[in-house]
DNA sequence: TCCTAAAATACAAACGTTTTAATTATTGCT
DNA sequence: AGCAATAATTAAAACGTTTGTATTTTAGGA
C-alpha cells in the first residue's frame, strides 16, 4: 500500500492536484466547501506531506542546523550537560512544526565556520543555531553578511541587532562575587572557560567591576580560564594552594569545574566551610548531591534553548532580528552558608 | 549563482544528464574516459548531489532515526551522558556517508513505539536505532516483522536474530560482586534501572548469580531498582539505613546514582571505605572526580556508538543482522582499595 | 436572457535525481 | 566492406510538490 499522495487525494475529490495543494494550505482562492471536503479526504486516508517533494519544488529546507561543539570527543571529560539540554530544549520547540534539527557537531571554532560556511553556500538549512560565541565572531560576521537566518547563544559584540538568546553572565558574576565579599571573603578565584569566548569575558567583567565597587585589589591569578572540566577545576585549586593569598572561594562557571574543585579539596586536605567555599553555575542541579551540596546560580537551560528553537523558526519566517533576543537571569540557589566558620 | 546540479555538468560536459548521473556512480555502463570528464567536470564547479531530488527519486531517505528517551524533560535531575554520547558516536559514525542522523526524543516506551510505527509507515528513514530495550520487546517485534532495519542499544529475548550493541552487563555485575565479596563484603546493594529494562534483568542476574556461587544469602531489599538518578541514589542508601543488616557496599550502574549514593553517605555520616564503599560504572570518568573517586567499570560508550552507528548503515545495505552484533567488555579501574579500614 | 467580472478550478511546468527503453556509435568477424 | 553484436549514449518519464497562467464556472447586473 503506497503512500497517500496529493494526487490520491485529487482523484478522490475529483479535483486537479494543484487546487488540492492550495486547498491544503489554505489558500484564499480556494472555496470554503472545497478545502472543507479535502481536508476530509486528507484526514481520512492520513495523507501526510511529502517532505522530499516539497523541499524539491520550494527550494527550502525545512530544517535548522544546530551547529555545536561537541563534548571534546575522546577527552573523556565531563564538560556538562549543555549539548543534551541544548538539543532537548531546541527540538522541543520544533516539535509540531514542519521544522527538523539538523545537528552538525564540529571540534573547534574553525571547523564550526566552515560547517557554516557549507550549510550557507549549499542551502543545506534554512537557519543555523550557533553557540560558543566571540565577542568579534566570524561566523556572525558572515551570517549576517549573507543574510542568512540565525539565531546565536550567547552574544557577540556586532553592531548590527541580530538574534540571540544569552544568560546574563556578567550580572550574575558580579553578584555572586559581591555576595561572597559581603559574606566576608576577599581572595576569591574565578573559573572561567576559554577567554576567546564571550562569556567568559562577561564573567570576568563582572568579577572585577563587584571587586572594583567593593575597593578591593585581586591578582591575574585568581582569574583562571580554560576547559570547564573537573580536571582544569582541580588543576586550578591545586595550582593556587601555596598562593601567598591563599584563595577561600570559588566561583566557577559551570558544575563540572566545581566539581573538580571539591576533588581537589579533598585531596589537599581543604576543609570546606572552614578553609575555602565554592559556588557554580547550575546546569542541571547536579551539585545538590556533590560533598557537599553548593550553592549555584540556577539558569533554566531547557527554557533558553526553548527559546532558540522558537526564534530560529520566527526568524526563517521574517521576523526582524531585534525582535528575537531574549536574556535570562539565573537564581540563586543557597546550599550553603559559604561564611568560613573559624 | 544557483547551485550546480547535474544538468550544469550535462552542459559542460556535452552530455545527457543520464550519462552524467551514471558516471557519478561509477556505472559499468559508462565509458571510463567519460566518467573521469564528468568526474572532473564535478569536482571544478563544486557539484554536490541534491538529496531532495535523489530521495524523491528513489524513495530512500538516507536518514537514520535515533528514537531515544531523553534525560527525562523537567525532571531536572542528572540521569547520566548516555543521551549525548551515544548521539555523538552516532554522528561520528554517519559522517562522510550520505545518511544524515534524525533524532526523534521520545517521553517513556509507549511513545517510542508510537513513534516509531510512525517512522516505519511513513518511510521517515531508511533505519531506526533504539536503545532502553526490554526482555520482550514489542518494538523489535514490529521491526522485525515489517523487516525494517534496526539496530538496538541494549538487548532482548527475541529467538530471530536481529542487530545490537551492548555491553556484558550481567558479567560485569557479577565480577563486580565477586570482588566485593572477595574483599571481604557480604550485605552488598545493588541499584539498577527500572525493572522492566532487559540491562536492569541482566545486572539482577549477574548479581544474584555472583552471591549464589558464593553460597551468600541476600534480601530482596538490596535490589533496588528505578531512575539512575542522583536523588534515586540518595533514596536508596537512605531507606536502608535502619536495615538488619547494614549495607557495607553499593554497585550503581551509573554514575549519577552513585553520586547520589555519596550524598547520602555525608548526610548520613556513613564514612567512606570504613562504613561502607560505591561502586559504579562509569560513563566517562567524572567519578574520578567525586569525594572521594570510586572504583569504576569504564564502558567505552562513544566506542559502542559507533558501532551502533556502523551497524544500521551495513543494515540498511543489506547485511544480514546475525553479522552485525557486538558486545562490549567494562574494564575495571580501581580507584578505591574497596576493603573496609577498622 | 445575455454579458461581464470575479471566483474557482484546471493545466502544465518546474525542482534534481534515477532509471527504463530507445537510439546511436563502436567493435569484431567473415 | 558489410553485418551483427555489443558498447555507449540519449530521450523521456517519474518521484510529490508548488505555482504562474489559462480556462471554466458562477454570480451579478441590465
Amino acid at each position: 500500500m503506497a503512500r497517500a499522495t496529493i494526487k490520491t487525494i485529487a482523484q478522490k475529490a475529483d479535483l486537479s492536484v494543484g487546487t488540492v495543494s492550495r486547498a491544503l494550505k489554505d489558500c484564499s482562492s480556494v472555496k470554503d466547501k472545497t478545502k472543507e471536503r479535502v481536508r476530509q479526504i486528507a484526514e481520512e486516508i492520513g495523507y501526510v506531506r511529502n517532505l522530499d517533494g516539497l523541499r524539491l519544488r520550494t527550494g527550502r529546507t525545512y530544517s535548522v542546523a544546530v551547529v555545536m561543539t561537541t563534548p571534546t570527543t575522546g577527552s573523556h571529560e565531563w564538560e556538562g550537560v549543555e549539548y543534551t539540554n541544548i538539543l532537548n530544549g531546541i527540538m522541543g520547540a520544533l516539535r509540531g512544526t514542519l521544522y527538523r534539527a539538523a545537528i552538525y557537531p564540529v571540534d573547534d571554532f574553525d571547523s564550526s565556520f566552515q560547517e557554516i560556511r557549507n550549510i550557507v553556500e549549499q542551502r543545506l538549512a534554512d537557519g543555523i543555531i550557533i553557540s560558543g560565541t566571540r565577542p568579534d565572531d566570524t561566523r556572525i560576521s558572515y551570517m549576517l553578511e549573507k543574510d542568512f537566518p540565525f539565531v546565536t547563544y550567547g552574544m557577540s559584540e556586532h553592531f548590527t541587532p541580530y538574534s540571540y538568546v544569552d544568560a546574563h553572565s556578567q550580572q550574575m558574576s558580579y553578584e555572586a562575587t559581591a555576595r561572597l565579599l559581603r559574606l566576608g571573603h576577599s581572595n576569591i578565584v574565578t573559573i572561567n572557560p576559554p577567554d576567546e569566548l564571550m562569556y567568559s569575558k562577561q564573567r570576568q567583567r563582572g568579577y572585577l567591576r563587584a571587586l572594583e565597587d567593593a575597593g578591593i585589589k585581586t591578582t591575574a591569578d585568581f582569574i583562571a580560564t580554560g576547559p570547564l572540566t573537573p580536571e582544569f577545576g582541580k588543576a586550578t585549586v591545586k595550582a593556587l594552594y601555596n598562593h601567598n593569598n591563599k584563595p577561600t572561594a570559588y566561583i566557577c562557571a559551570n558544575e563540572a569545574s566545581a566539581l573538580g574543585v571539591l576533588s581537589a579539596f579533598h585531596e589537599l586536605g581543604i576543609e570546606f566551610g572552614k578553609d575555602a567555599i565554592v559556588n557554580a553555575t547550575d546546569d542541571i542541579n547536579v551539585s545538590a548531591y556533590f560533598t557537599p551540596p553548593i550553592t549555584t546560580y540556577y539558569l533554566p537551560i531547557e527554557e533558553t534553548s526553548k527559546a532558540l528553537g522558537e526564534f530560529i523558526i520566527r526568524r526563517i519566517e521574517g521576523e526582524p532580528a531585534q525582535d528575537l533576543q531574549r536574556m535570562v537571569m539565573p537564581q540563586l540557589i543557597e546550599r550553603q552558608d559559604d561564611r568560613l566558620k573559624p
